[in-house]
Formats: C-alpha cells, sequence, structure tokens
DNA sequence: CGGCTTTGACCGGCGC
DNA sequence: GCGCCGGTCAAAGCCG
C-alpha cells in the first residue's frame, strides 16, 4: 500500500476492445510480503479506466473467483484469474461509486506466456507499461 | 458438453 | 477470544 509511483497514461485511441473509455491513468503499487525469512515484492499495478463497461478485455483470459462489497462503495469488487495454467496472475475490478463511470483495475502479478488471444495495439500498451514481460521472465512470488 | 459465473461458505489476519 | 473484514473456495447452474 505503500510505494506509490503513478504512471499517467492518456490519449489511448483506438485497440482496447470492449470499452468506451476515452481516458486513462494509473497506479502502480508494490505489495510486501514475507515468506519464511524472505522479503519479496509483489508488484500490483492499478490504473483507472473512463468505461461504462465492466469488462476491459486486454487479450488475457480471465475467470472470475469472487465478488465482494466493497465498504464506502456501492458497488462490488470483481476477483479475476487468468485461466492460463501455470499462471497465477490475478486482477480485482472495481467501480467507483463517486463517479460509476470509472473502472479501476488492479494486476497482481506478471503473466509467464505470450497473450492467449488475437489483439490489437493493446498489448502493446501493456508492454511498455512493464505488466508484460517482454522475454519471458519468472515470477518472484507463488 | 465444457468453460465460465454466481453466490454463500469458509478462512486467516487483525483490532478490540 | 471473538467478531469483523477482505479475499478465496467450490458446488451448482448458466450459456455458448
Amino acid at each position: 500500500m505503500e510505494n506509490v509511483v503513478h504512471v499517467g497514461y492518456n490519449s489511448m485511441n483506438g485497440g482496447l476492445k470492449m470499452t468506451s473509455r476515452d481516458e486513462m491513468m494509473g497506479v502502480v503499487q508494490n505489495h510486501n510480503l514475507s515468506v519464511k525469512n524472505k522479503k519479496i515484492k509483489k508488484p500490483r499495478f492499478a490504473f483507472q479506466t473512463k468505461s461504462q463497461v465492466d469488462i476491459l478485455d486486454d487479450g488475457y483470459r480471465w475467470r472470475k473467483y469472487g465478488q465482494k462489497a466493497v465498504k464506502n462503495n456501492n458497488y462490488p469488487r470483481s476477483y479475476y484469474r487468468c485461466t492460463h495454467e501455470g499462471c497465477n496472475v490475478k486482477k480485482q475490478v472495481q467501480r467507483l461509486s463517486k463517479d460509476e463511470t470509472v473502472v479501476v483495475t488492479t494486476y497482481e502479478g506478471m503473466h509467464t506466456h505470450p497473450i492467449d488471444k488475437p489483439n490489437d495495439n493493446f498489448e502493446q500498451i501493456l508492454h511498455q507499461m512493464h505488466i508484460l514481460p517482454n522475454p519471458p521472465i519468472p515470477i518472484p512470488f507463488n
């Protein structure tokens, strides 16, 4: 929850499917957790998207595994996991109660496999934001 | 018929 | 220790 770095992003025109967002900005956070004696960092990438639609299709296949109500928020939060075998990447999607047109998507971890479905240039944007590994790299956790 | 949602139960961490 | 809270499990059902 600390060590917050802002990764502003705007003027992404065209590319993202199934959304009608017109502006995007991001926040990068690092999660600290202790495993045995070691402390490793769990990368978390959160960015807000102005969209009417909940489902932001980034090219990966996600399976929903939970949904919980959020305090101080009228809208629930959805939990997704990457369906690729051996890929433990998770994400949460949450909608702001103040502005229902804003969707917050939080990615947790990195994908170790190529994108699963034909996609447009949003994949390249994820590469730029270092959400995707350019060459496959090992996950430092899980 | 297979992959995915749905939804309540379950669980571990934390504060009182 | 107990109860709340946030996250996950898993059975059943939906839908292509």
